[in-house]
DNA sequence: GGCTATACTGACATTCCTGTCAATATAACT
DNA sequence: AGTTATATTGACAGGAATGTCAGTATAGCC
């Protein structure tokens, strides 16, 4: 005695429940939606936020729909991971190869660092860190090449610069150390800088001020040993 | 690693019902071990693995026996974050106050450092940070009192020394910002450090490295600054 | 030895979340 | 228009996790 059709049946105006015109999107698009959704809520409230209705009802959509596109929860977890790998990888490439034209080393550690340190990437990026499961992502172990690629980067960068002004060739391990704490300072930033910074009292243009100060020692530092 | 701790059958094998012998500790033993527990739990799994009965068959108890020492899984949480919070201050304030007889500055940088990149508290630290629980702590908010603390103790440290060697007053932004710069760039380590390394083709050794590397930096900074 | 306080347990209730399925509606195409 | 492919939905199944409770056993004390 199941059968009984409820409520929607045929078209009654019943004010409780109109069906509620469905919206169909392209695959790519409810994909696309989905994702942000769920990079809002983790970065929101972290990875125990992460619910299938949650992110739906953040869309407009019901969770089935979720599943239909990604297969199942962690698969959603993998497009994520996925994602955020390559639109990292991107922003890190395009801040190393924008600015060309400029001669000073240290544009690309601060690009690097800003990039880095974008509050919901990090936090994402080190959400997966805390739960092993980075560098899942299908195409390539991002990580490996950008860290690479970075580096040899900024080498040739410092190479040539000082080549050109006749310093003596920089330390290899000098530009991988000053890259890694950047890196590490950038994220480090990301999850702690907030409360760090209203712990000693430092409002937002104090943060910028941080960030300036930064910059400049990595600067002295790198025009120091290339002397 | 599938050797889990999960023999708790006393010696006597009865086919039936052995009993079980019960383990009756004090309440004070049994919360730290459910604390410890629970923080080894958070620290290898993240967030997620962080579930009563998980924690419960590592102590080798059952899991009501943590509903009855915390309240609830909440209220776990909050006494894990408070002894996480006392600890680190504990740590902190003892790295600041060991080394008195030097007069190096960087000293304490390099504890602070040492304190915050280990891995477990700034683990736990960064996932109440992601989580949004920081600063829970029932006694206080010691996250103020900490960075108040430390930079004040570097400030007058700094102060003493450059009075002592006709420098003039360091600037107390800059000692802020070097402490920021430490406490980030330790709790950046603490969760990319190892992918970083190994992504940079970093061994132990390279990593050991990098710490000097950063020390040094920091203490040229200190002194030009001062000088 | 007996008594008491309470750390501890097994079984159950409840809530929440992921995943399945049959059915439906809509965009695209002929 | 009709037809098709599939995005979408409501309802339900199954499982897992927290929380409750009445009862049990053990350490400390007389």
């Amino acid at each position: 005695m199941s059968s009984v059709d409820k409520d929607r049946a045929t078209t009654d105006e019943k004010p409780g429940k109109p069906p509620a015109k469905r919206i169909r999107r392209t695959a790519e698009e409810a994909r696309r939606l989905i994702l942000d959704a769920a990079e809002a809520r983790l970065a929101r409230q972290g990875p125990e936020g992460l619910r299938l209705q949650d992110i739906a009802r953040d869309v407009g959509i019901s969770h089935p729909a979720i599943l239909h596109h990604f297969e199942s929860r962690d698969g959603l977890v993998r497009a994520l991971i996925n994602r955020a790998n390559n639109q990292l990888r991107d922003k890190l490439l395009a801040a190393l190869a924008g600015d060309e034209k400029s001669d000073d080393a240290m544009d690309h550690i601060g690009h690097v660092f800003e990039v880095l340190s974008d509050r919901g990437t990090a936090r994402l990026l080190s959400w997966l860190l805390l739960t092993g499961r980075a560098a899942e992502g299908t195409s390539e172990q991002s990580g490996h090449n950008v860290m690479g690629e970075i580096v040899e980067a900024m080498q040739q960068r410092r190479e040539a610069y000082a080549k050109e002004h006749g310093l003596r060739k920089p330390d290899r391990e000098d530009t991988l150390f000053t890259a890694m704490l950047a890196a590490n300072a950038a994220f480090g930033e990301a999850i702690v800088g907030r409360q760090l910074a209203e712990a000693a009292g430092l409002n937002q243009d104090g943060l910028k001020r941080f960030r300036v100060w930064f910059a400049k020692m990595l600067n002295d530092h790198l025009d120091d040993t290339a002397e």
